[in-house]
DNA sequence: GATGAATGAGTCTTCATTCAT
DNA sequence: AATGAATGAAGACTCATTCAT
């Protein structure tokens, strides 16, 4: 990519991000069209091409800032050691209704980066992703396990809000217009509701 | 469609449905190609439109034909009145794993089609997603839920089982070759799991 | 490219063939354009693409071709041990003006082919280039040098009879319509007018 | 044009003319694009049209200085009447040399403007470009014919010199960079073969 | 019925040109 | 005067679809 589009007002910047997201978020890489950018963001063609080269360039682009924006939020949401499991897992999504405010579409194409798999990207964005799976790891290692502990194979049972989380957010995005009121709520439900399974005793 | 595709060999049927299943389950009904399905299927690509017309027309009766295949299957499942929750959705998977033999990537595809929302297909879709969606819902009536309406909001718990066997069962397939063994493992595993805090006291 | 081609009839082969030889002769590789040829030949273009995938592609296939059909003339062309170096040279563009027939461009394209440095294409036809040089290097030397031999360094004369030719042919093609016998007498009149100075004594 | 490049400093106007004899000379009219000037003079891509308007504009103007130069140049070189002539046009190639000096590409180019062909410039030059042409011509009328004259046609012979110089010119700019002296030493090395057999009696 | 040659609208990408600063 | 961001038409290439055989 061309580093002169760190020069655009960040307005610009943000509109071409936001452009970019919203279709690679609803249509994956491949599917996406160029057009298809120009029509949502108003940026004329000629210019994500000036400043990312190919549409592969500006993927890997727009899935490296996404990542590391939501890792920068992720920093500031304050995981304190000991904290309750599920209290964490709720501040992740918390977290993640936070960057709609700029970015409205981040959530749901991070979720589409990690599971991309055109061989024209997966290289590319392969190492992000990493970082940014390593640090939800180490995020939640901070938590306190020790109610789910209990169970054997636990892990089972959280792999499970991961799927659920996703589905959620998907079914939040497909479904017309995303509320974040709406999908905290779905979230805290199910997340409450095995929680309550969980530490039942 | 061309009714007369139904006077072809079932042989040669058979391998058209699954070229086409597997590359629509696959790739997705906007990213498939119809030069894919020639090549997996050695199907000439004239062929397929002579029966199908269009690509929407053949992923419209491909996910019927896969959609009602299924229902079929799951009619001859014999899932039994206040059979125990949880052994009827395995009855499912193991279900779904018989498809596998005459159609590999059926269960995969299902998975797909009742994602699916390219505009092309959707509407065309909609009948035979709904029936199948009802009969899904009709057989779990049959459970024993007892145990699970213990948990108020019990049906969040559930929801998280469709999302979690939605997830093991790509996973599965994105993942080098699918097996059917391996896959009913880790539905087990993952049932047993939500079992266990289920049905404690 | 595909092989498939060769399956076409000759003539649409051919047709194809003389299309993209007239426009990357008149144009050269970068500078040629595929719609120019769907112009030129009445073939569409997405059939240029179903058989040679690329443009480079294309041009490596139609400048094989055409050195090895210069070749196959030049083979037929019946060079005699110890023919007169100056008879010798007509004969090359007499054979050159016998392709025009069923290729109109081809002398004019391997004059082309001969000079392209592009290095998209470049590397594709050293090979064939070379053979072409050595075969004519290989033919020369049948002739009989005895009268160019007594003037120390005879092959700077023969570079510019070289030169001398390549010039008259792009002369021809490029003011308006080319003429064979035109071009044939010019030739002949620049090979005397050298032949005369070099045969004096 | 815009008249007031003619106010920039004598040096920056260099630069751009170099700068865009360079990327025409080696490239041709059509496949030039600005952003390689802009690379090759460091010079902003709206300069150039603040000044020149259209590619088509730039290309004329610099043709146009180009001969006008070489006319100038070659009006100071100081050919006697009844010089031989083939030190005339000796004095010819020494006289491109000393254009090298201050513009590098100048004699490449001049030589591409003499063949380029697209008709979005030539009209623009065929002035300027005819009044080189004549002033050759001119030129060389004042050398002594005499040896030359005794061979009938003898004009067949001064234009395969033309096209030898040409096509030396060209070999010693594709060949990596371009050498005054090697190109001189070939200059004089044809021209005396090509003097050899014509003045011997 | 079966094939694959043939088509052209659509997608990615380039590049001359314009324009706000 | 000078810059380079911005534009859109044109070029390379893809792919669903048609049609002659």
């Amino acid at each position: 990519m061309n580093d002169k589009f760190y020069t655009l007002k960040k307005e610009k910047q943000d509109t071409m991000i936001n452009g970019a997201m919203q279709i690679f978020a609803l249509c994956g890489y491949r599917h996406s069209s160029t057009d298809d950018m120009v029509k949502a963001s108003g940026v004329s063609k000629g210019l994500w091409f000036h400043y990312f080269d190919t549409k592969a360039g500006l993927y890997s682009f727009v899935a490296a800032y996404a990542l590391k924006y939501a890792m920068l939020e992720l920093s500031m949401c304050s995981i304190e050691d000991g904290e309750d499991y599920f209290d964490v897992r709720i501040k992740f999504e918390v977290c993640k209704m936070r960057m709609i405010d700029k970015y409205p579409y981040m959530p749901l194409f991070i979720c589409e980066v990690l599971r991309e798999e055109d061989p024209d990207v997966e290289d590319d964005i392969a190492d992000v992703r990493e970082r940014y799976n390593d640090m939800m790891q180490e995020l939640l290692l901070k938590a306190d396990y020790r109610a789910l502990r209990k169970h054997e194979d636990y892990y089972l049972l959280t792999d499970m809000l991961d799927y659920t989380m996703d589905a959620l957010l998907m079914n939040g995005y497909h479904s017309g217009s995303f509320s974040k009121e709406e999908y905290l709520s779905q979230v805290k439900k199910h997340m409450d509701a095995m929680k309550k399974v969980i530490y039942r005793d």
